[in-house]
DNA sequence: TTGATTTCCATAAATTCCCATGGCATCCCT
DNA sequence: AGGGATGCCATGGGAATTTATGGAAATCAA
């Protein structure tokens, strides 16, 4: 199905311009999904704020394409299109990542985060979440309270892992 | 699908003169799809204002063929088709961007977008709203205020990404 | 001429590029 | 096995370039 796969937890820290190094794991996912042509050999990410939550969400381009297919199968000018075309289009910014391997966190993205002034001018942690086709970034603050208590809550999440019933 | 890809949003100041830099990503956009030859260097952007909405679509000149060709696909001389062609191309304007990198604002722009000539006097801010294959102008007081709601409307957008059923 | 528009110039702030460093892990050689 | 050497990775700092924006000058139109 998904031939990338974002995995894992990473924390990385953002300096005061809002650069932050992706980690080398996922950045070989998203080379891969975003091969070099003649004008561009940077990987590109795309960064999706407007899809709720204290985070963004990232993808690779192949699998933006994915996403993108699944918002333009719905009726064009249907309340639901326009709706999602906002949150995920009209709210979701392309970044490169630099040949160092860092990319810069745009503003709107660092509000959805919840990052503020005094977080960015000290510098602040980040972490990247795997989420197989895409990863999600937070301010590690808010990941490490918002994902803490998941043992508490579902502490035989093992036994609930069969598949839906269709 | 789409190669070029607007998006993003974008909070630029408008001059008494009108003027307003286009965000320099979007500005690549129509750089790319309006080639420079030997006439003109400046890349255009065909500007729509009769197709609903407080705000002017913007397409690049590429975009703008692909747009034209669906609407030249419906009959002539049918009802849609004058419809569409009253929308969309009578209503509409070419401008150059400038050296600068900006464009003046024209009046049939500014009224849909319901600049009042004192928002022009004080200047104010102008919202440019990416949707891929074009952008959107919006006064940001309008654009705020008829965007802000989608994430309390659509708490779970990401739930309703689901494709259509057949 | 006068008012409006377009071009040109100026600049501060933001962004990008480039180089440097320290830490790990791996490889390699004797 | 020891101990460099090598290379990639995360991170920092500064230089160089771009942007966004304001204002003045030049051009155009009525």
């Amino acid at each position: 199905m998904v031939q990338e796969a974002f995995k894992g937890e990473f924390y990385q820290k953002v300096d005061s311009k809002a650069r932050v190094s992706i980690p080398a794991q996922m950045r070989r996912i998203l080379e891969q999904g975003d091969p070099p042509d003649a004008e561009r050999t940077r990987p590109r990410i795309v960064m999706i704020y407007g899809a709720g939550g204290k985070h963004a969400q990232c993808y690779s381009m192949a699998g933006a394409r994915r996403l993108y297919a699944t918002i333009y199968s719905h009726e064009e000018g249907s309340e639901l299109r326009d709706d999602l075309e906002i949150a995920f289009v009209s709210r979701s910014v392309d970044v490169e990542v630099d040949d160092d391997g860092r990319i810069v966190l745009p503003p709107k993205v660092r509000q959805r985060m919840g990052v503020t002034a005094d977080d960015l001018a000290k510098g602040f942690s980040a972490t990247f979440s795997g989420k197989l086709d895409r990863f999600e970034i937070w301010k590690s603050e808010t990941y490490d309270a918002e994902t803490s208590d998941i043992d508490s809550v579902n502490p035989d999440i093992r036994r609930r892992l069969t598949p839906p019933k269709p």
